[in-house]
DNA sequence: TCCGGCGTTTGCATCGAGGCAAGAACCGGC
DNA sequence: GCCGGTTCTTGCCTCGATGCAAACGCCGGA
């Protein structure tokens, strides 16, 4: 019954010597090789991956465990990594946490219970050092993504403090004086502190005087939800930076349905750069972390784990820029703006 | 070394024994199982899921085969069967084909070959029955999703002749009379047939005059360049009607670099209901497919063939609706959109 | 004619789990 | 004390592929 068996039988041989066929390891004779090839060929045989899975000890699958695969960022960023899987030889399966503590740590334990991965790529939103280090004692190698630094794992980022800092930078060169900080969150999320500390820093070194926001999570709710309530509350700022593109997303169309003149009553620059920034009018500046950039990064360092590589956890800085777009420059150039600033 | 093996010898039985512990399908006697699960929860035993995989000739994962999870028509659709299936106890691996009928072809012979998957989930663009039928005399059970209607395998989709009827019908009620498709595909993909066919039906029992203008893809791109050369060519549309929401965005972006009132010069309706339609200044009337009611369907029907089900292949029809919001229906109810589309 | 050596083929064991049925232990009844 | 019948436990085999090493056949050389 057993396929292999009957590629055997048909060509005259043993099981055995179909398998050497198959795998090349060992030499064959050609006259063998020929009519074993001539079997499986007949017998439409293929190996067994399970079968190779059980016998490697690897299933050449890596989870990428995010909260949310609908928010654009990590939908690209997600393409990005399944590509940059398959082209090292690995199959990324996407799981969703929706950002919550508890189901971020089900998966993980799921994920080596089963023991079906190779390894994880994470991007945790509200683990602790202790929640990452419980369930892999079996040492399943995680690379982390975002900036939660973890001692101990790999890591891959971009430069959150920095980045803000030229963002605001950027709001600031334009000559507004009045800052809106949106996207700071109560609890854990260090990409959020990182960016609310740069914008800090800027601001404190400048004649301009910055204000704080808080959301519940990044989503165009959160962000259009935001910015009713600062426009209720006044007086309004004349330039918000977004800790999100999708929070900016959410501040323009509330800024928009509240009439008031984007960039030339107030400017909106965003983070992350996804697609929808270039298609919304107007056209959102943004930070643009490159994404293929952190995905190669991140399959790379986790195929040298999984490769065995035990050296010291490694710290990948990924590059980004600042794209300047509509929504804060404003005037002459609107005309033809997908031009300018499509990549 | 085997792990069960330790936790049998710690526990005084047989590694058999252990086994049926774990799987709870055999009697065993009360203070032995107490030993075993002792032992099991001393070593952190879990018993391999590749081991159950060989055995059961089952992985418990399904691929999601489409063209982009970029697109967030698919990433929406994407997280909504990745849901649907965890609830079932699967696992979905979502491959991207980019639309090309090779790589979709390659996809469907590597989940063939590999033998990894237990089923597929395809939604094609390209491809024709012999394609179908071609890798898989093996018998992993297909769901196709969309308007691909090949013969012989199940199928979930909406009546896109009906919900293209239903949009062109909005746009003549407001009393628009110059109505462009924007969308139509030169080459395969149903789903743009269908909505090509609806509003062709709907415009030739009309008044109005209708005009259709190809794309390559369904992109913001391919809408805004596609907005771009109608314009060019005038005399413009006084209704767009796009076959996708991405294509309505792309759409939106050229018609206001262009200057160009949405709606109250050209009232634009989009398809598929994507978040940022609702987000989107003026936000995007549009065709809202259920897709979770499309998710539940495919992992449903798919469920049944992989548990041997082999009656006559099903067609189901999820339901949608037309969702208006401001980039059709202009004017006093502006103010507050979001409360008003939100679902 | 016999033997060493080479190239080729094959059997055995293993990776874990679990279906099957035989074996072991124990019970009450006569 | 012995027997039939439970209840529990275990060994064997299979799911496929493959590392390892033994076995095979064939060659030329002594």
């Amino acid at each position: 019954m057993s396929r292999r068996e009957e590629v055997a039988r048909l060509a005259g041989v043993s099981p055995r010597t179909v398998s050497n066929v198959v795998s090349g390891a060992v030499t064959v004779a050609p006259a063998t090789r020929q009519r074993v090839l001539d079997a499986i060929e007949r017998l439409d045989y293929r190996p067994s991956e399970i079968g190779r899975m059980l016998r490697k000890g690897r299933t050449g699958m890596i989870a990428l465990v995010i909260p949310d695969i609908e928010s654009p960022y990590f939908s690209e960023l997600g393409s990005a990594l399944t590509d940059a899987a398959r082209r090292r030889g690995y199959t990324l399966v996407i799981e969703q946490t929706d950002g919550v503590r508890d189901r971020e740590l089900e998966l993980l334990a799921r994920a080596d219970t089963k023991a079906v991965f190779d390894g994880l790529i994470v991007n945790p939103l509200a683990l602790t050092d202790e929640d990452l280090n419980r369930p892999t004692p079996r040492g399943r190698p995680i690379v982390l993504l975002g900036e939660e630094t973890h001692p101990g794992f790999d890591h891959v980022h971009i430069d959150n403090f920095a980045a803000a800092q030229d963002a605001v930078r950027h709001l600031l060169g334009l000559g507004r004086t009045r800052i809106l900080a949106l996207g700071a969150q109560r609890k854990g999320h260090s990409s959020s502190s990182l960016r609310l500390a740069g914008f800090e820093a800027v601001i404190a070194e400048s004649d301009a005087t910055g204000s704080v926001e808080y959301v519940d999570s990044f989503s165009r709710a959160s962000g259009a939800a935001a910015v009713e309530r600062v426009l209720e509350r006044g007086p309004a700022p004349d330039a918000i930076f977004c800790f999100s593109d999708v929070l900016a997303l959410g501040a323009l169309a509330a800024l928009a349905d509240a009439g008031v003149a984007v960039p030339d009553e107030v400017a909106v620059a965003g983070f992350d750069d996804v697609e929808d920034g270039r298609y919304v009018r107007p056209s959102l500046t943004t930070v643009s972390p490159a994404k293929d950039v952190i995905a190669e990064a991140a399959i790379d360092a986790l195929h040298r784990r999984i490769e065995g590589d035990d050296s010291e956890p490694a710290h990948v800085l990924a590059p980004y820029r600042l794209v300047t777009r509509a929504s804060t420059i404003s005037g002459d150039r609107v005309g033809a703006p997908l031009r300018r600033t499509d990549r």
